[in-house]
DNA sequence: TGCCGCCTTCACGCTGCCCTCACGCGGATT
DNA sequence: AATCCGCGTGAGGGCAGCGTGAAGGCGGCA
């Protein structure tokens, strides 16, 4: 199960978020200042951290730079007063989420949930979607190799447009995953705001052209009605 | 639907904006100053803020400020020029996107449905923040794959609608519990409105139809006599 | 400067999906 | 036993989503 750091001068709140964050399961250490938060930080590698915006010596704010100099461990800060300038400085220097006390175990137990999750998820994301970065990828008789920037089927070379080897990429590398034209967009062309999502048909249709055999009657590169496309091999 | 609240002063500018987003379901309010923006911000307590930095008296940047006050609605700003500066201190004083003229319809009707499907995630994730949404679910013989959206029975492919296979993976989702129709537009429609209910059984017959030994003898999609259905595994 | 290739957008047509409706069966209710 | 009601079922109209051809714009290169 995850490790969480709470940070938090206050014992008895720090006994209290402990307590309730054991109860569900979660290794936690606790740290009352600044320099014990970032040894243990170091020393037991936490999966989060929950920390006090005002702490003797240290402030919060510091110990939040610090770490994020080693470590990109989500960050769930507390504070006192909802503080405007607190809040944008927090979230600037790498707090990724923010509480202003009093709050509720409820609440607090949700976000760390939250965020646990969210990091899960990103990773798993990111093993799929950085799948042991090979160089080639093989899918039957297609072959694609990202340094040469060569397709090849049958053996034989195949001229892709970039736009259409990126998205031939990023597809075979994530193959038999449905992804929707907003996705494809996000991933391969790296923006989704500026675009319209019609583009993509457009270019599925041209790597379709020369990499299927009846283009017609696609099958690496399936339709998913109502959803995406997707690579199958 | 969502209400929107836009602050800026060319009324052409503002009217083109409003109209294009109550064109997808939002609910529009517009001020064309800042003292008036507040007023109507206080008033309506909007979903998102849409705000030029250029305005007529207070600046976006202190109707921005003032508004984060009170709440922390997300605000997308809008500037004339790319000035550097302003966008480093739009964000700071904690505006959540930023756009700077001139700049597509498309753009902006896309960065305010980000903004607002981002904070309805969040929300979501916090309140269920339990379930961690395994890609995968499976039950008995039958499998099913949201990455891939693909379902297998017996290790056979099968070959669901759209719809089906939402329903689908809602039921598997939430196996044993039994939803009334109503509930289940709800949920895998989003929609319980401009829909008749008597619209879901003509899928869960279509989903039937495909993962049933025998569709007249359901076993997996079993119907609850004036309750509703339940998938069952 | 002119040419060329790529990217993107747009309009059009078709396919297949979704929803609705009407009908009939069978369990439930009295 | 008679009636009602809920659900299964077949069929069809409307329409959304996708494939496709074409054209404009932009940047690179000669």
């Amino acid at each position: 199960m995850a490790r969480v750091l709470i940070v938090e001068d206050e014992t008895s709140l720090a006994r209290t978020i402990a307590y309730n964050l054991r109860r569900q399961g979660y290794d936690v250490e606790t740290a009352s200042d600044g320099e014990r938060a970032l040894d243990l930080a170091n020393a037991t590698r936490p999966d989060m951290v929950v920390l006090d915006l005002m702490l003797p010596g240290m402030d919060g704010f510091d110990v939040c730079r610090q770490i994020r100099r080693t470590s990109a461990v989500p960050v769930l800060m507390l504070t006192a007063r909802d503080d405007e300038i607190d809040r944008v400085v927090g979230l600037e220097i790498g707090a990724d989420d923010y509480m202003t006390k009093p709050f509720s175990m409820r609440e607090l137990i949700a976000r760390v949930k939250a965020m646990l999750r969210r990091r899960e998820l990103l990773q798993e994301e990111i093993r799929h979607a950085g799948a042991p970065a090979r160089d080639t990828i093989e899918a039957g008789e297609l072959s694609l190799s990202r340094a040469t920037r060569q397709v090849t089927l049958r053996d034989r070379p195949i001229r892709l447009k970039p736009r259409e080897f990126d998205l031939l990429e990023f597809l075979m590398r994530n193959r038999e995953r449905v992804y929707s034209a907003e996705q494809l967009l996000e991933h391969v062309w790296g923006d989704v705001y500026t675009r319209d999502t019609r583009t993509v048909p457009v270019h599925v249709r041209g790597i379709r052209r020369k990499i299927e055999d009846d283009p017609s009657i696609p099958t690496r590169i399936e339709t998913v009605r109502g959803v995406g496309y997707r690579f199958v091999g």
